[in-house]
RNA sequence: GGCCCAUUGGUCAAGUGGUUAAGACGCCACCCUCUCACGGUGGAAUCAGGAGUUCGAUUCUCCUAUGGGCUACCA
């Protein structure tokens, strides 16, 4: 058999793979430098799982002072969706994360192994599908195009034997003049690999988050490259990591089963095999109890624009991944509470086997206490920026009030023990409606409140001093049959109207319309002498 | 069906042939506090099951169960 003939009959115009490979020269590398990318498929929307990937890729290249890339994966013309590729760079830049190769939006190529655009790469695909060819490695084929899943079960059915170990597609033994025939009648090809495997040999890779993984040998003449001159992931991969010069690949664990054939891909093309990442699946718990891959389509949280959307600051995002990653990430942060996350020292090791539950609870405790580290106007800053893209009517009014709004954040922060109440930015927005807006007021117990209430206005004195406040609350109180010592009302609450407690209740109620807000003596001066007692006035409505 | 991967409290998890089996979130109680918070102390709660190896197994081996993934000219 002539491979050679087949091989230009098939591919006439592609180029030389040694041609090729001079443009691709070995990184030049230090001891211990790690080579890795990113290479999402614009899919119009960034996944979770694919931001979690891409975060332990970029800080496995961060701790080794290494090489992180992006690459475009747009081979699946079928599932691109315009624009689409937008979302990738703007979740990116949200993030800070800035690959140090990449093609930009306007296609220019930033580093020497490009283009990082798949689609930009098919001459490269044909060139070494040809070589193949040539080798007798692989093989056109000319059968019926199968897509999804059950038109592939009905396929088998008719194609293969079930309970025969290896996958031969008939095409694998067309003569030279069969395939002259089919092409002259206009038919197209895709291109399989001919398996070099019976069904029967096993093969032993390492995993850096598992270890080593025993495997059937991949036993089927798998297609690596589409009747339209696109490769699937597979082709692609291979020869893009190994020419872009990949050290580690990380992926989903999704891919630890195709593992196999992607290795006799390497081993066919004359590759060396790269170091394989496989991690965990980010997992919600399911309607009927079970763990389940966390979905676009049941979970809004599996999208990365929906932490843009509520206003979580990315640095709680990338703790929290960083946390599921990598347990030792929670005990650092700990013993390093200023330092930043670039500075942990990220390991491979620690990195979690398990498919972790998403859990929005934990991201928000730690989202908590990034924001408790942020200055009144570092979370004015911030407010502002979400504002502006989300909430129109509340950007004006943070624009209008700057420097009202910077100092309704400020109350209890920015000291040794600040408040720990938001964790997101769309919350202000609620948590503090009534520094800008009359409160709505629900109260439990009218007459009480109002006994109360009207008390207290007719003595009111704006107060200057924390002391002069609380003193006049306590007298008010007193007065009324409220306990002033706490420990007594503990004892008999019957004998009392009740506590201090209850009395600044009724305070922040009728000011707030709340019972968690903060402080109010630094509320009151806030909010100004005039509106204090206008809004004590109307709460006796 | 076949082939892989996984299994320590509700969740994230440390850990090792002998431990009172860390810690965090959440929950509960108490304390601090002149209010809301913050903070502190304590509590309930875990080695999927069964065999085997061993003086001894959460740890090593095997089996079972359960869950997950793949089995596409999708990634």
């Amino acid at each position: 058999m002539d491979y050679k003939k087949i091989a230009d009959l098939l591919f006439p115009n592609a180029k030389d793979v040694k041609q090729i490979e001079s443009l691709y020269p070995k990184r030049q590398l230090k001891e211990g430098q790690v080579v890795s990318r990113f290479a999402p498929s614009p899919t119009g929307f960034m996944h979770i799982g694919n931001f979690f990937q891409m975060f332990i890729s970029y800080n496995l290249t961060r701790v080794t002072d290494g090489i992180f890339f992006l690459r475009i994966e747009d081979t699946d013309f079928k599932r691109e969706k315009k624009d689409a590729v937008n979302v990738v760079y703007e979740v990116l830049k949200k993030f800070g994360i800035k690959p140090d190769e990449y093609q930009t939006l306007d296609g220019v190529d930033i580093g020497d192994y490009g283009p990082y655009v798949q689609s930009q790469r098919l001459e490269i695909y044909q060139a070494y599908a040809k070589k193949l060819v040539a080798e007798g490695k692989a093989f056109p084929c000319f059968c019926r195009k199968t897509e999804g899943k059950e038109d592939v079960l009905k396929l088998r059915e008719t194609k293969f034997n079930e309970d025969d170990e290896k996958e031969y597609d008939p095409c694998r033994n067309l003569t030279f003049e069969e395939i002259k025939q089919k092409i002259e009648n206009g038919e197209k090809f895709a291109i399989r690999l001919k398996t070099k495997n019976t069904g029967k040999e096993r093969i032993k890779f390492y995993d850096l988050i598992k270890g080593e993984i025993e495997a059937k040998a991949n036993a089927k003449d798998f297609v690596i490259l589409k009747n339209d001159g696109v490769p699937p992931y597979a082709f692609a991969h291979a020869i893009d990591d190994t020419l872009m010069g990949t050290t580690i690949v990380v992926r989903g664990e999704e891919y630890i089963s195709s593992t196999p054939a992607h290795l006799e891909l390497f081993d066919a093309l004359g590759f060396k095999h790269p170091t394989y990442c496989h991690n965990p699946l980010i997992c919600k718990i399911g309607e009927n109890g079970n763990r389940r891959k966390i979905s676009k389509r049941f979970d809004e949280e599996a999208d990365m624009r929906y932490y843009f959307e509520q206003g979580y600051p990315e640095t709680a995002v990338l703790e929290y991944l960083l946390n599921i990653i990598n347990s030792g990430f929670e005990i650092w942060r700990a013993n390093n509470p200023d330092k930043s996350w670039q500075e942990f020292k990220f390991g491979v090791k620690e990195i979690t086997t398990v498919a972790p539950i998403f859990d929005l609870v934990k991201l928000n405790d730690i989202s908590k206490n990034v924001i408790a580290k942020m200055s009144a106007r570092q979370v004015y800053e911030n407010v502002l920026n979400w504002a502006k893209d989300y909430d129109k009517e509340f950007y004006k009014l943070l624009v209008e009030n700057k420097e009202y709004a910077i100092k309704v954040f400020n109350i209890d922060r920015e000291g040794p023990k600040p408040r720990k109440d938001i964790y997101k930015w769309s919350m202000i927005e609620d948590t503090f409606d009534y520094m800008f807006h009359k409160p709505k007021l629900l109260i439990e117990d009218k007459a009480k409140f109002n006994a109360f209430i009207s008390s207290y206005l007719d003595e009111f004195t704006f107060p200057k001093e924390k002391e002069e406040w609380f003193a006049k609350v306590k007298e008010v109180a007193g007065k009324l049959g409220y306990a002033l010592d706490n420990k007594q009302y503990k004892l008999t609450p019957e004998k009392f109207a009740g506590n201090v407690a209850k009395a600044c209740e009724h305070i922040r109620i009728a000011l707030t319309g709340r019972k968690d807000a903060p402080d109010l003596f630094e509320l009151i001066q806030i909010l100004g002498e005039e509106e204090v007692k206008d809004r004590l006035k109307s709460s006796l409505d």
